[in-house]
DNA sequence: CGGTTGACCAAGT
DNA sequence: GACTTGGCCAACC
């Protein structure tokens, strides 16, 4: 990676994230000390490495997982999120619950 | 290099 | 609880 770029870092932070556990994207913001919530959003989707990075354990502020399934209806996202609950993250309708028990912000 | 977009966030209605 | 508005930032055209 020769480009230090809000892509590479936000990846390389995501990458430490545990299993059974998930962040959100102002989290990583935080984490990066930017404030492209937005931008991170981008980047997930765009994701180029697929298992490496686990977009799907990146969720919204609110604990809800996000555009992916009802709104932009990602069907590809959907898989992962169901890994996810296999995982240990248990989620209702598009919400996680236990979303503290499950929130990783200790990088 | 300007304008549009988006897997966002917080506050207001 | 759902929708709207303003703001924020990087990637794309």
């Amino acid at each position: 990676m020769t480009t230090d770029t809000l892509t590479n870092r936000t990846y390389r932070l995501l990458r430490r994230v545990p299993k059974g556990k998930v962040t959100t994207y102002k989290a990583l913001a935080n984490a990066l000390h930017t404030k492209a919530y937005r931008a991170i959003g981008q980047i997930m989707k765009s994701n180029p490495y697929a298992p490496e990075v686990p977009c799907h354990r990146v969720v919204a502020s609110d604990g809800t997982i996000g555009g992916f399934m009802g709104k932009t209806k990602g069907a590809a996202i959907q898989k992962k999120i169901a890994m996810l609950q296999k995982e240990g993250v248990n989620i209702r309708r598009n919400k996680i619950q236990e979303f503290s028990s499950v929130y990783w912000s200790d990088w």
